[in-house]
DNA sequence: CGCCTTTGACCGGCGC
DNA sequence: GCGCCGGTCAAAGGCG
């Protein structure tokens, strides 16, 4: 960048960065102010040209190039501008992200709070580990992505409380937060109850019978599964009758897929592992364990316990909902279902809309040989999907007749 | 031969 | 400590 005569060198600002270092004289002033807190110039312009009138007639070419050197002198001090209004719309969009982050957790340790008071006093084995956890990371002085709590949200007393009613602490393995996310993943069981003549419903997976024994409380023999499309794949299931009712079979799946899986398999895999990260988020569940049965439109589709030795969910698929909504259709995600579920990307990264698409071709493909149970699923489903979703109803309608078929066929 | 099911033994957690 | 119970292991046998 030239002036005709008096050379301005602007790629050069940077070398200095005292303004009173700039090499121009005053008839023509460049204003330098340094940002050094962003590391970056804030150039902040005021270019005065004078321009004296015994300039010599060969200095009109040097005039259009002063011209053209302030339009870019000017471009390039608002380019620099928009800079720093784009990083501090950056720190803000930051800042409103933590708070966000900061109330989400908050939320959720109210509510887990409150349940934890309301069912029992004693703090369970997970809230011991995230209380470890806790302490470990105020050593280390960092949470992990993968803890629900943080040193915001739990106070000393309440910390020294937990460790005072966990004498037997010192036997829980220290899990770092990636581990005890992954374990609570692992205990955490999909339940699905479907009628079926068969011994076992069709998921897509290959299993490998390890073990059989008869449960307490029920006639009928209880099934062991290990999932065997993986050398390492860690996901079991439990297929048994129903006590009460044999023709149904309650089959319960715990675990998440380490390998790729087909089509068919995938879909009950998402589900799973959707219904899984539903049930582990925990602050819908009420007092007692279980959904409130008159809170919930649909409840008898779906039920959470937490009762059990294991956070349990279960998907009853050997009823049919009633439309009771005011609006003659119901969706149970919207008032029960958390953020994350509705939302979030699924670990197998598909989206909310995949994965719950999914959901329904998984059923699908869980079909047994009763004829009726297509047409009974589809209206479940798509009084499940209600108004609000993008899903075609008949294409699901169709999926699940022509999995239906394929299946018997 | 490889994969699967069967089935009794074994293990660990839990309550008494 | 003991027994109960749920879950898993592993040897034996069946099947294609």
């Amino acid at each position: 960048m030239l002036f005709k005569g008096k050379r301005l060198i602007v790629d050069e600002v940077d070398f200095f960065p005292e303004k009173n270092m700039s090499p121009f004289n005053n008839d023509q002033t460049l204003n330098l102010q340094m940002d050094h807190h962003h590391h970056h110039v804030d150039t902040c312009l005021d270019l005065l040209t004078k321009i004296s009138p015994s300039n010599k007639p060969d200095d009109v070419e040097s005039d259009a190039t002063i011209k053209n050197n302030n339009k870019y002198v000017a471009l390039t001090a608002e380019l620099h501008q928009m800079n720093i209004e784009n990083q501090h719309l950056r720190d803000l969009v930051e800042k409103l992200r933590i708070n966000y982050k900061d109330l989400e957790k908050r939320v959720v340790w109210l509510k887990q709070k409150h349940y934890k008071h309301e069912k029992n006093d004693e703090p369970s084995e997970e809230r011991k580990n995230m209380v470890e956890l806790i302490e470990c990371d105020r050593k280390t002085g960092k949470i992990g992505n993968g803890v629900i709590l943080d040193r915001i949200d739990m106070d000393d007393n309440e910390i020294s409380q937990a460790k005072t009613t966990t004498p037997s602490s010192n036997k829980v393995p220290r899990l770092n937060s990636d581990q005890a996310s992954e374990s609570m993943m692992k205990k955490a069981r999909v339940s699905v109850r479907a009628k079926s003549e068969a011994s076992m419903i069709s998921d897509g997976c290959q299993w490998r019978k390890y073990g059989q024994k008869m449960a307490k409380g029920n006639p009928h023999p209880r099934a062991y599964y290990r999932c065997t499309m993986g050398t390492t794949c860690p996901v079991r299931k439990q297929v048994q009758r129903c006590a009460d009712d044999s023709s149904v079979l309650v089959t319960t799946y715990e675990g998440q897929h380490d390998h790729p899986l087909p089509p068919a398999a995938k879909t009950m895999a998402s589900t799973t592992t959707s219904a899984a990260s539903m049930l582990l988020s925990g602050p819908m569940i009420s007092a007692d364990g279980l959904i409130e049965s008159s809170s919930l439109p649909c409840s008898h589709n779906i039920t959470l316990s937490a009762s059990a030795p294991f956070p349990t969910i279960t998907l009853d698929l050997t009823k049919t909902p009633t439309n009771n909504s005011s609006h003659g259709q119901f969706n149970i995600f919207q008032p029960i279902l958390p953020h994350k579920f509705m939302s979030a990307p699924n670990i197998f990264g598909m989206d909310q809309k995949g994965s719950f698409a999914d959901t329904v071709s998984a059923a699908a493909t869980a079909l047994t040989s009763d004829p009726k149970f297509p047409t009974a699923l589809v209206a479940a489903i798509t009084s499940i999907i209600g108004s609000n979703s993008n899903i075609n109803k008949n294409d699901i309608a169709n999926d699940i007749k022509r999995d239906h078929q394929c299946n018997n066929s």
